[in-house]
DNA sequence: CGGAGTCCCTAAACCGGTTTAGTCAACCGC
DNA sequence: GCGGTTGACTAAACCGGTTTAGGGACTCCG
């Protein structure tokens, strides 16, 4: 010890007043002789705060692989994080059921001081359940929306919607829109969006089908699309995976993307612009999303208020999966 | 309270000796009734343990999406922990200096109780640092090797052999091998098993090139490898993102696969069944891993033993992207 | 010169559990 | 009938910080 009681060494740590800057600095420089941190168990226990938030997610293990999403997110949460000493504590649940006790569980005995909340759905019971149990939360959506929580927001309407404006300009008519699972609420977000680009064209909401997200569900979404009495010449998807494997299910059945079919993405995935041909796909700054996320959480934690964050729109990004539709240009020659 | 100090309770909740039945089962209830959690905070700090285990991620936010392996390797490890009312603490950090920082923090303050090494490298300080740090680890590794603790490996070269035979049973001589960077075990582990199958063909070793496990990555080492003098017919590929954008790579050099380029990957990502062709792929049982990996140190941290674990090889899934090469056609044709 | 006001720092209570030492009643055998 | 065990429980110390109450020294002012 630097000749101080622990009190004292409280002080100095944590930049409160009433410690001579001389003593202060004899502290840290003790501490930093004797490699010593503050325990976290005790500083926890003491102050009431967990120092940790939570991030819950619902979803099977398999599929979470297959989403850029949530890596990307954690990463931009940690960035966050990291800075401020506090920790990220993860959980991975199957099911909804699973996922209502596992916000108990953190609340109950206290492990978080906060949680994230993502893949909202429609009439989702969690924002009432945390603010039932008292626990801190940051939803995050694609817009703002009412609310108990702060709403930390990426409006992925904007960039749907440049998917259809420009598939639109190329010439097409019948573009479709392959979405994912009703109940999220980024799942009709989408979907309106493509059908308020539609309708901004004066053109008439053509089919859309619901999948899953999944490759399997975007190339099964995709077969039942182009066996419909009048097949798209375009299809929106709602993410790359589901976008890939459609498109390859076009591919194997003989027809030409973009020629005879258009494709665009959403996520512009890793492999997104390595594909035959490159995939049109709209990009959204997920890691900016996490970090900013985190840093509303936070302030919310200490106790701070936290408005509404709306994080610039995400980005057409062009590459070769889109093209002006066959019979335009047969229409053209003719 | 059910009439029984605070002490009793911590027994009938542990289910240490010394309590009455009946008492425990009235003091269950109470708790039950009363909605009572223990506080983790309290838990932690006087049982000195933190009930946390840690995983740190030394990658690019970016290319941390990518790759299917850690949210498919963190939902295994969370299967475990959940059942046993432990949580994962991940940070992700973008350099190995990072990387070494965030386990002295882990260390100092005590969060964790043990650690999950992963992306093992050659002479990878971080065993012995942890050791001296007295943090317990487990070691993640394609196979078992010396070290202060325990490895949970799963062999990933009879995968890459199974590859390698199948594209010489297939007539494939001149069979090239993506790896991933140097640095990292599990890259020398795959690259030694592609070079010790082609010599069990009695084949020479043929050429390889490092690349890092991006999309990028594997298309520019692809088209280095079609441009050498004597062009592979066939490339084995260190991750699947690798092997789907050089089969791009090569299609877009006018090749066809598997005719004029055999390709395999290595992961079974999502989208691997789903692409043109679908990629024949190495599959790995990864949630199992973590699994295991987590059972493990669990068992570390407990006092008790945990020998080393190896889990079953991984499987070779035959799809479309291998086939004979073209010359022998040629030649049995001819 | 005495009292109020500051500034620094210490002593001790406190967070909510776990764990050790110790109390007390019932039971045992001789 | 009495010392010795045993079983069930309580009281209190303890984990390692934070935080409140308070004490001593020094300054300022009338």
């Amino acid at each position: 010890m630097a000749g101080v009681s622990k009190g004292a060494v409280s002080f100095a740590l944590n930049d409160r007043p009433g410690v001579a800057e001389a003593t202060r600095t004899r502290i840290l420089a003790a501490a930093a002789e004797l490699r010593w941190t503050p325990s976290h168990r005790a500083r926890a226990l003491s102050s009431s705060r967990a120092l940790t938030v939570g991030l819950v997610v619902a979803r099977a293990p398999e599929t979470l692989g297959a989403d850029p999403f949530f890596p990307a997110f954690i990463a931009g949460i940690e960035t966050t994080l990291a800075a401020r000493g506090q920790a990220l504590l993860l959980q991975v649940v199957p099911d909804q059921a699973s996922e209502r006790r596992s916000y108990d569980a953190l609340a109950a005995n206290g492990r978080v001081d906060g949680v994230f909340l993502t893949d909202l759905r429609l009439d989702d019971p969690r924002p009432a359940m945390l603010e039932a149990l008292g626990l801190p939360a940051v939803v995050i959506a694609p817009s703002p929306l009412e609310c108990p929580w702060p709403v930390v927001a990426t409006d992925d309407r904007p960039g749907i919607a440049a998917a259809v404006h420009h598939l639109v300009a190329l010439g097409h008519r019948r573009i479709a829109h392959v979405a994912g699972p009703v109940e999220f609420v980024h799942t009709r977000s989408r979907h309106a969006a493509w059908a308020g680009a539609l309708a901004a064209s004066a053109l008439d909401e053509f089919s859309s089908v619901h999948a899953d997200f999944s490759a399997a569900g975007g190339a099964e979404a995709t077969v039942r699309l182009l066996d419909s009495a009048a097949p798209p010449t375009a299809i929106v998807y709602a993410n790359d995976l589901m976008a890939i494997a459609g498109m390859s299910a076009a591919q194997t059945r003989g027809l030409h993307v973009p020629d005879d079919l258009s494709v665009t993405g959403f996520d512009d995935s890793a492999i997104a612009g390595h594909l035959r041909p490159p995939l049109t796909t709209v990009r959204t700054d997920v890691v900016g999303w996490g970090r900013a996320a985190a840093e509303c959480l936070l302030r919310l934690v200490d106790g701070l208020a936290c408005p509404d964050v709306t994080l610039p729109p995400p980005e057409l990004v062009l590459r070769s999966s889109t093209g002006p539709p066959r019979t335009t240009r047969e229409t053209d020659s003719a």
